[in-house]
DNA sequence: AACTCTCACAACCGCTGTACA
DNA sequence: CTGTACAGCGGTTGTGAGAGT
């Protein structure tokens, strides 16, 4: 495979392979999959290696069963987005893209649930898909004072104004984020928004994997932490 | 018990996108 | 702009376990 076949390992990975490529990314961090076999003194490919690390060996893969909601959101997700599985896997904290694609293929593809969203009459089911827009959070200590983020939107992107979403217990549903420094840092976003049924569920890319959660924003912060921004649930309400 | 079939999952393969010289 | 190397993705295949006959 690309151009060294010669001596390359293939087939079922051995408990003794698992192990020298966990130290590996242990010791060099992951990444530079070209040089892991070599690193790690595996006659393995570059992909082989990858795949086997994103699919098998890396932490916080959830194994077993999906959960009932999981199932859901894999069947709503790819209503609308299609056989795109890293992106349906990256809103599915634990979850690879193989594994969804797996599941999908051998369970869900004939499953009656799937009937049942297909069925459903147009009035009841609205869904609305907005488009990632990239936006990015200002840190200064005003904005962290006020617990009120200040919204830069970078090119291309309309903003409508500013105005306070659901609160839930009288907190602003945004302050665990904006108390998550380290996520705040980061926070510049592609999102995914979707409105269903009365309620808007929204999802953040690039965000860390804990963060990745779905919020349910009509009833303050749902389930999870927080992820999103004013802005993109104001342009959700707007549509 | 032996064989066949089906299912679930791991792994492979080929292609595309991206970064960089 | 072009070519090359690499990472990542999705389709497909291989394989083992369990169920059925």
């Amino acid at each position: 495979m690309e151009g060294y076949n010669l001596g390359v390992r293939k087939g079922a990975w051995t408990g003794e392979e698992d192990d020298l490529l966990r130290q590996c990314i242990e010791n060099h961090g992951e990444g530079n999959w070209h040089q892991v076999p070599y690193k790690a003194g595996l006659r393995r490919c570059r992909k082989s290696c990858r795949l086997r690390w994103l699919n098998y060996l890396k932490p916080n893969i959830k194994r077993g069963d999906f959960m009932e909601d999981e199932v859901d959101l894999i069947i709503r997700l790819h209503k609308l987005l299609g056989n795109r599985w890293s992106l349906i896997a990256g809103r599915l904290p634990g979850r690879t893209a193989n594994d969804v694609k797996n599941y999908w293929n051998t369970r869900l593809r004939m499953d009656s649930r799937l009937k049942k969203v297909k069925d459903k009459p147009q009035e009841t089911i609205k869904t609305i898909v907005i488009r990632p827009q990239p936006r990015s959070f200002i840190k200064s200590s005003n904005c962290l004072s006020s617990k009120e983020p200040h919204i830069q939107t970078v090119e291309n992107c309309s903003t409508p104004s500013q105005t306070s979403p659901s609160t839930k217990n009288g907190n602003d549903w945004w302050e665990t984020f904006l108390d998550d420094e380290d996520a705040f840092e980061r926070a510049t976003c592609y999102g995914l928004a979707l409105e269903e049924e009365g309620f808007t569920s929204f999802w953040v890319d690039d965000m860390p994997q804990s963060k990745r959660q779905c919020t349910n924003v009509s009833e303050g912060l749902g389930r999870g932490d927080f992820s999103f921004n004013v802005d993109l649930w104001n342009h959700s309400k707007q549509e």
